[in-house]
DNA sequence: TTGGCCCCTGAATG
DNA sequence: ACATTCAGGGGCC
């Protein structure tokens, strides 16, 4: 009832079709240059900060950090964070001062746990191979971005086997999504419906294949291969019902690239290891761990992560794994094996929790003095 | 900003 | 054996 309201797409895609291009390289660089900057150790403190901040480019930058934004807005406390110890690679996440997960503790929690469950299978990457020629396989690819986040999209609330269940269907009814734009949607409902929320999950993908139609002429997303990750995300998150969660996977299992979605096994996880403090959201979680997770273990790592959220008794929901276990939990071991160090990251969770809490008061503050003066 | 809501499956509980 | 309850799953408002 309440999802049908919002028959028009239009207000999302009117505001997408402008971050083409450019854009994105660019800042890109900008943002590497303020982080060089601001690893620089030199003396050079007090001269910088106007001519990034005046630049008639970045006008608007868009969602992240956002608690660092009231440190830096007192004069005083950003003296302070630029005294504080600072990474050694630059980092831009939510929880600056938490060094763990280690990337040794990365490749042990990965190790373990492939021991555990076994090696995560890698799909072969259907990339245009010049020995194979025009065939089958480039046919079948021209789909595969699309049909990768519609896959997604089916399994979102909801378990694997029952959005399967679904996106087979779903196929089996509509063999090209040309058919699936054409159908009426109660046919289409009814070709997902075992998936749950079948009436909301039609209209998105169902706006998502008019939109690909109206602006390109042909329903595909193979043209998002091509792109830069950042221009990727901003592309599909304009989608209604594309979420974070949803781009990553899209672009870690389809597209190949260092993603690390965060589902909600990983997120649970994450909290329990102390990876991220333990009241953090799944965006924070999963801003810090595609930071901390070295880039060439994290499709491993999440797809371990999640296999081992349904089956292991220590860390699934509540203690009720949904799948027969594979044995004992190898993650106890990585938080005991350096004490020292774990002392250290336990109070940096601590601490982080309390920067977080603070800055929640000094919001308030902010906000209420805004309330008084208004 | 947070949490309630969306809905079907299948396991758990009565 | 059947009926009922409830967790699971991500995004939106």
């Amino acid at each position: 009832m309440k999802g049908t309201g919002g028959a028009q797409p239009s207000a999302r895609t009117l505001r997408a079709t402008r971050h083409n291009e450019n854009s994105g390289a660019n800042e890109e660089h900008i943002k590497e240059e303020e982080e060089a900057d601001r690893d620089a150790p030199g003396p050079l403190t007090t001269s910088r900060k106007q001519p990034v901040k005046e630049e008639p480019k970045a006008e608007t930058p868009p969602k992240p950090r956002k608690r660092q934004k009231v440190k830096k807005e007192d004069p005083v406390a950003a003296q302070m964070v630029k005294l504080a110890p600072v990474p050694p690679t630059a980092y831009t996440g939510p929880f600056p001062k938490l060094m763990r997960p280690s990337p040794e503790e990365c490749r042990a929690a990965r190790d373990g746990l492939a021991r555990l469950h076994g090696e995560p299978e890698h799909a072969k990457q259907i990339k245009p191979d010049p020995e194979a020629g025009a065939d089958s396989l480039h046919t079948h690819s021209q789909q595969q971005v699309l049909d990768s986040l519609v896959r997604t999209i089916l399994s979102q609330n909801t378990t694997d086997n029952t959005s399967h269940r679904a996106f087979a269907s779903l196929k089996g009814a509509f063999p090209t999504w040309e058919e699936v734009l054409q159908a009426p949607s109660g046919k289409v409902e009814d070709a997902i419906r075992m998936g749950g929320l079948a009436e909301i999950k039609t209209e998105r993908i169902k706006a998502i294949l008019s939109t690909l139609k109206q602006e390109r002429g042909k329903i595909s997303l193979e043209y998002i291969r091509d792109m830069e990750d950042d221009d990727i995300k901003n592309e599909l998150t304009r989608f209604k019902g594309v979420g974070p969660k949803t781009v990553a996977c899209v672009m870690m299992f389809c597209l190949a690239r260092d993603e690390f979605p965060v589902d909600t096994h990983v997120w649970r996880i994450s909290k329990n290891m102390g990876w991220v403090p333990a009241k953090a959201n799944r965006d924070d979680t999963y801003r810090h761990m595609n930071i901390r997770v070295p880039a060439d273990l994290r499709y491993d790592l999440h797809v371990l992560l999640v296999e081992h959220g349904k089956r292991c008794a220590r860390c699934a929901k509540n203690g009720k794994p949904r799948k027969e276990s594979h044995g004992d939990c190898p993650l106890v071991n990585l938080q005991g094996s350096a004490p020292a160090k774990d002392l250290l990251d336990e109070d940096i969770v601590k601490e982080e929790a309390k920067d977080m809490e603070e800055d929640d008061i000094v919001k308030q503050e902010v906000k209420v003095k805004e309330e008084v003066a208004s």
